[in-house]
DNA sequence: CAAACTATATATAATGC
DNA sequence: TGCATTATATATAGTTT
């Protein structure tokens, strides 16, 4: 629709092509608001030059998230659906370990958890220390990771991988917590069944190096 | 352009409506993908009808997530920061927050551990429990509330909302285990250094309700 | 170089089937 | 109801200023 026609293939001579693109442009764009008025509806054009400039139209009201929403809810499925089901698989296994862990704890909970030594103590706070401490630098670093290569769609992928990881985060926070609790209580009640001693009114001894438990300091 | 000029305004007559949208949405795909073969240009259209359906044409090669990433680093970055400003303050405040613990901790250190009583270390594993139970569900409802406003741009509202969720948590873990630790060790170390029984070889005696630590079920 | 100007191609509103 | 036709409005390629 001009004084020629032309053919639709790239424009080679960049003037033209930039002059045809500034023309063109202004008419999509105005087509777009035409059907939005005319036909009641939500439209929206994203453009980038050759140059990588950006021009957009939206009808009015319609902000980009809610067309985004719309669009996620209307076409992003199945993209989704494939990242999904691999995460999903995950949180299935992560439930089933913690299942497990449910049966090992009501295990536990029979077991002599007197025999437990001081030394084993150690061990395990220090475990749970740095098992904390890992398990967040594993977070940050998932989070990191995941900012590097943001895209929308993955966005629900993210939440499930979060999600997993705080799941994982819980059940070993759950665990250390019952240990810990269990211990101690079992340790107080044995202290009051098997003596009369009552705890000392004063500040504790100096305590030395390896005896007994550290306090994580970070 | 028609036999008639018509006013851009709402088509009233909804079977016109329909036809025209139908006939228009062709147009304007068909302009957008000229624009994009002609300019050698990126271009995005995204149509709603008033019946909510979706139509979209997007030049090939490109896709949703370039778009889109593209359309963010271009356009996204202020209503982003909007958002940032409120999340990172409250960071800041639980960061802060979290500085007070290290103070208070180190407070604790040299109090003494030992004058808590049985009954004290029931309430504080009880407030551990119900702690770790309730943060946990807040995330979930964290999460599912903002599956629900779900919108592109506040993807990375979300992950530092999580993100300070989960920092929270890990205080709260942090000085659990800290407490429930530090009360294992004094009640061990005191055990050893003023009597010289050593722990039981066999099964803890039955419990009683409660008396000593519950173990969570959940 | 950009803005204004036409001649012409295209899109489409109204109509017909 | 929907598809094809056609008269007309619009968009725009090439041209001029």
């Amino acid at each position: 629709m001009g004084r020629g026609k032309i053919e639709i293939k790239r424009i080679e001579n960049s003037s033209n092509r930039q002059v045809t693109f500034a023309k063109r442009r202004a008419g999509l764009v105005k087509k777009a608001r035409e059907i939005g008025v005319l036909c009641d509806a939500e439209v929206g054009v994203v453009i980038f030059s050759s140059a990588g400039k950006l021009y957009d139209f939206w009808t009015p009201k319609t902000t980009l998230p809610r067309i985004l929403e719309k669009y996620q809810t209307n076409s992003g499925k199945i993209l989704w659906d494939e990242k999904h089901k691999s995460i999903s698989a995950e949180i299935d296994r992560v439930k089933k370990e913690n299942d497990n862990m449910q049966i090992e704890l009501r295990h536990m909970k029979g077991e002599d958890v007197n025999s437990l030594q001081p030394k084993e103590l150690i061990a395990i706070e220090e475990a749970l220390t740095n098992g904390q401490t890992n398990l967040r630098d594993k977070m940050m670093d998932h989070w990191k990771m995941h900012r590097r290569n943001e895209k929308m769609l993955e966005e629900e992928h993210k939440l499930l991988a979060l999600r997993m990881t705080c799941i994982s985060f819980c059940q070993l926070v759950k665990w250390s917590i019952i240990r810990a609790c269990t211990m101690v209580a079992y340790g107080y009640r044995w202290l009051r069944t098997k003596s009369n001693l009552r705890p000392p009114a004063g500040r504790p001894e100096q305590r030395h190096e390896g005896d007994g438990a550290r306090v994580p300091s970070g």
